[in-house]
DNA sequence: TTGTACGCGTTATCAT
DNA sequence: ATGATAACGCGTACAA
């Protein structure tokens, strides 16, 4: 009952009239202990209020109970969710989860991952779709822990993930379902991200699906932005002052979605009627906003990569070395429609194709409605 | 070199040709070494990659250099935002972030409490937000380490906060100024968050907004929401549905005032023509909704509080045992106007005073003024 | 300024 | 099924 000094191991085994390694085994749920033994033991370990002191039980065992999350943003909806579902899998087995914000490039992200912050502190790491750069995933490796990832490719190390190709093919097809021909992509900066997929694989889908309608991909519709709702605004804005703008917007991410429906509002330009909007994610924004997306589960994403780790630290299962595909589908909202009759203000400079038919190919429209 | 075995303080002292102590006493910067012998001491300690088992040193030291974070959210804005700012001023520090997710009651939130997951497993804790009730309270101080928190009071521990009184005063001013007398006012509920002051706050400045302009409260008017988006939209549309439906809806945080805002739109009220909305935060959705809000700035709130317990570990300053209160500002967006023009449909049983004049009370004006 | 030696509180190995 | 005891790898009085 004093709360001077906590009691060790010792004063539970005097206490239990037994000895600390009966203690230790009692209290771990080990076998070969017998039950009357083990329940006067708990009783002791009650009373004293004895905790075992983690640190001394890594020293010798070598396990720290505490899982490593690498994230590049804490506050963004897709991390804070990735996060989320790896905590809630990983607090269930007992594991503890230790934040690693890398930040974007710049001087923290040396000090974050830094061999001497993270050795012999973890069991094991998850890496959230931070772009690690080469030395940096030497460092990780270094570590010498079994190491999962969500949305990008370690050497070695299983992976979780949507199919990104699939899920803007997914979305592209359906605007082009819909009958838009002259349709935006904003996409993540494939320069920026460098060894993230995400922004090159969902842009080969939005190639994918233009290629399948028979549409050219006009790269004067190609676009980049950061990922944010500022970001679309951006992009957004530069789209709706071209004099030939287009009918629809495809954005890689629902936050830049967000921004180019932002800019249509500044614009005056109105959603859906003049203007078609969908974006990637079914982030909270998309449903307030009613914007048409592709769903990706992302807290199933971490609860699946935490669980992939737990069975390799459990010994369950080996290692696969290859990705998990989660799966995605499309939600449709009131932000897309069929684009408004052919205006006078078209026929810019622009595609030497331009618009060829009204309605969609049959395999368009049957891949545009398989996702529901 | 060699991966196999990661060299120790011993290896590191015969290459150096010193003796353990020494090489401990350079390696931390502690006075007493030749500048030499640390130069010999580094150099050792890089070629053979060594780093201090941060386990024998916290079982030797008593520190962990780890705090942990107590959340009942992670993916909420305003949690991810407390944590983010936590996160970047410990890390500046050296000190590793513990999230501990206590989750919306239940079950979960015993174990996750439990003493034996934390005991001697964190220097200090900051409690964000979480509502805690006593007993929970009594485990966190048997851990026996510094607490600091944000949004809530706790027995002899700090506190950051913002001052919610004010926040909803500032508010509800800005409404009443606007020439508004029929205002609703979505609330969290007090009877859930019994221990967390902000609810509770934030309608006494609701009232004293009230009292000031000679408005009377109207109970109907008042109502609760659970701070979610999803929450906001039901107590919208009930809202809306009165037979004297308000002028202008204040919620408590702005997701639920986007809520109202989607009711709105379902609804086929025009906003802010028919209908004036805002909330408090000045959450990313606001801006994207152009919600009118009172922001409070969340990451410094995090950044402030991990500063304060960063002060009590150092030694550099005792705990104050008192609120350390940020500053919060109007922000004036698309989503208030003034009143329509007296419709006909009004009238109805509501109030007794009712409306008695447009222009607001010069008190009430300079009030609403003052914040930007 | 540097070295020696003990202890931090467990867990794991062996013997019983 | 249980007990004795040697690590685990470092920090730190204390001695030199």
């Amino acid at each position: 009952m004093r709360l001077t000094a906590p009691s060790g191991i010792q004063d539970v085994a005097r206490a239990a009239g037994v000895s600390t390694a009966t203690v230790s085994r009692a209290l771990r749920g080990l076998d070969r202990v017998s039950p009357q033994t083990r329940a006067r033991v708990v009783a002791a370990a009650t009373e004293l209020r004895y905790v075992a002191s983690p640190t001394a039980a890594s020293l010798k065992s070598g396990k720290t109970g505490v899982i490593a999350v690498v994230v590049p943003y804490l506050t963004r909806w897709f991390f804070a969710h990735l996060i989320d579902g790896a905590q809630s899998r990983l607090s269930c087995q007992g594991y503890r989860l230790l934040v690693v914000n890398i930040g974007d490039r710049g001087a923290h992200r040396a000090r974050a991952l830094d061999h001497n912050l993270l050795a012999k502190r973890v069991d094991g790491i998850l890496v959230l779709s931070a772009d690690l750069d080469p030395p940096e995933v030497a460092q990780l490796h270094s570590l010498a822990v079994p190491i999962v990832t969500v949305g990008l490719d370690l050497p070695g190390c299983d992976r979780v993930g949507i199919d990104d190709v699939d899920a803007a093919d997914i979305a592209m097809s359906h605007l082009l379902g819909l009958g838009h021909r002259r349709i935006a992509y904003v996409g993540g900066d494939p320069a920026h991200d460098v060894h993230i997929a995400t922004a090159v694989q969902r842009r080969k889908g939005v190639r994918r699906a233009l290629r399948r309608a028979g549409v050219d991909a006009e790269p004067g519709l190609f676009s980049y932005g950061d990922w944010t709702v500022r970001g679309g605004i951006d992009v957004g804005r530069r789209l709706l002052e071209r004099p030939d703008p287009p009918t629809a917007v495809l954005a890689a991410s629902d936050e830049m979605a967000i921004g180019v429906l932002c800019a249509a509002r500044v614009a005056g330009v109105r959603v859906p009627d003049e203007l078609s909007v969908m974006g990637i994610d079914d982030h909270e924004l998309a449903f307030t906003h009613e914007l048409t997306t592709v769903r990706q589960s992302v807290t199933e994403q971490g609860a699946t990569a935490a669980e992939l780790l737990l069975q390799w630290l459990n010994g369950t299962q080996a290692p696969q070395r290859q990705t998990l595909v989660l799966p995605t589908e499309l939600v449709r909202r009131a932000s897309t429609a069929s684009p408004p009759a052919r205006s006078p203000s078209r026929q810019g400079k622009g595609t030497a194709r331009s618009t060829r038919s009204r309605a969609p190919s049959p395999e368009i429209a049957r891949r545009a409605a398989r996702a529901r």
